[in-house]
DNA sequence: AGGATTTGGGACACACTGTTCGTTATCTTA
DNA sequence: TAAGATAACGAACAGTGTGTCCCAAATCCT
């Protein structure tokens, strides 16, 4: 690739985030990214076809590299469609910057469907190859996926939020300890 | 209140909700909203200072809508921190068109994130009286809220998504096993 | 070194925003 | 029902951001 086009994708993707971070979503323009990263807008137009699709592009790195990071980890636990926990909570413990910049903006709600959606798929990918077989009052299976990637994702945004004090091993256990046995008795 | 007010609010608001329905919240301008109510633009500032402050206000209604519902229902029920399953997955299976069009838009996350905290306060509430108790490994009980809220809200949009059209009993009915038993077993 | 590509920056038309003001229509209340 | 208060209207305005075009200058690849 031209230097010069990698260098100008470079300095508006990491102008684009720090402004979103800084500001939010909403309140950054084309202008202010192109002022942050010293680069003409004619350029900018020139790469992206507005702000929506320099984010996209951004979210789909991140889908991207969350999508390679969990392979490499699935397969290990215990409990079936759950693999993915402890990566994924260490995973983002290491991007605790990233994520909490995410969390709560509009932005974010983009990226963390991204998200919700590679979780979605790898659950259903475990869950597909343990359960097949089911009662009459079994639920769907495509219930389950969703009951335990929402239920995930609610634990993990607290969790970042709070500042993602407690180790994820601990957090993991829980986790896996609500899906398996249910709420604790009272 | 003055009739004339009633009228261009109630006017404004309907206006609103259709458009943000038929082509996604970012995409409606606030001119578009006059034009459809038939109110003058400048009549649209003397109410709201933008398109978000009118939108807040209909999520508000909202969120006062659902507190006062799920408030008559609460208490019922067996498993502890769960009353307000029921009452929802009906509430939203009657207001189907709303929830099918918040579900997925930019808007609709505002108005999600508004129900997500209603149905924290709910479960906290019932969870704090019940579960006071905490052994040395057991889960913080706001991860239990959160764990609670985000498999409830993961389930409800798949299904909201599906056409709700598993009954809302049998909905309940499979949250509160899983909720209470953990995932089946394989 | 030279041809190809990219960048920068100005200019342009366009759309939406938010405000102001004078006129007209409508309401409340006495 | 009459009068004073209040709201709606519509037009105009400045400001901001968008997306596109062009051409000259800078930079790159071979």
């Amino acid at each position: 690739m031209d230097r010069r086009v990698a260098k100008t994708l470079a300095l508006l993707e990491q102008a684009h985030l720090s402004l979103v971070v800084e500001n939010g979503y909403d309140a950054v323009t084309v202008e202010d990214i192109c002022a942050r990263a010293n680069v003409g807008r004619s350029t900018f137009y020139a790469h992206f076809t507005g702000k929506d699709d320099l984010h996209r592009r951004g979210v789909e790195a991140l889908r991207h590299e969350l999508k390679v990071h969990g392979a490499a980890a699935s397969g290990d636990g215990d409990t079936p469609g759950l693999a993915f926990s402890l990566p994924m909570f260490e995973h983002a413990r290491g991007h605790l910057d990233l994520y909490r910049a995410l969390t709560g903006s509009r932005a974010g709600v983009v990226a963390m469907e991204s998200i919700r959606q590679v979780l979605c798929e790898a659950v259903r990918a475990e869950l597909s190859s343990v359960a097949a077989t089911g009662s009459a009052t079994a639920p769907p299976r495509e219930l389950l996926v969703q009951h335990v990637v929402g239920a995930y994702l609610g634990i993990l945004t607290w969790w970042l939020d709070a500042g993602a004090q407690i180790p994820p091993r601990e957090m993991d256990a829980m986790f896996r300890r609500l899906m398996g046995e249910g709420l604790p008795p009272t």
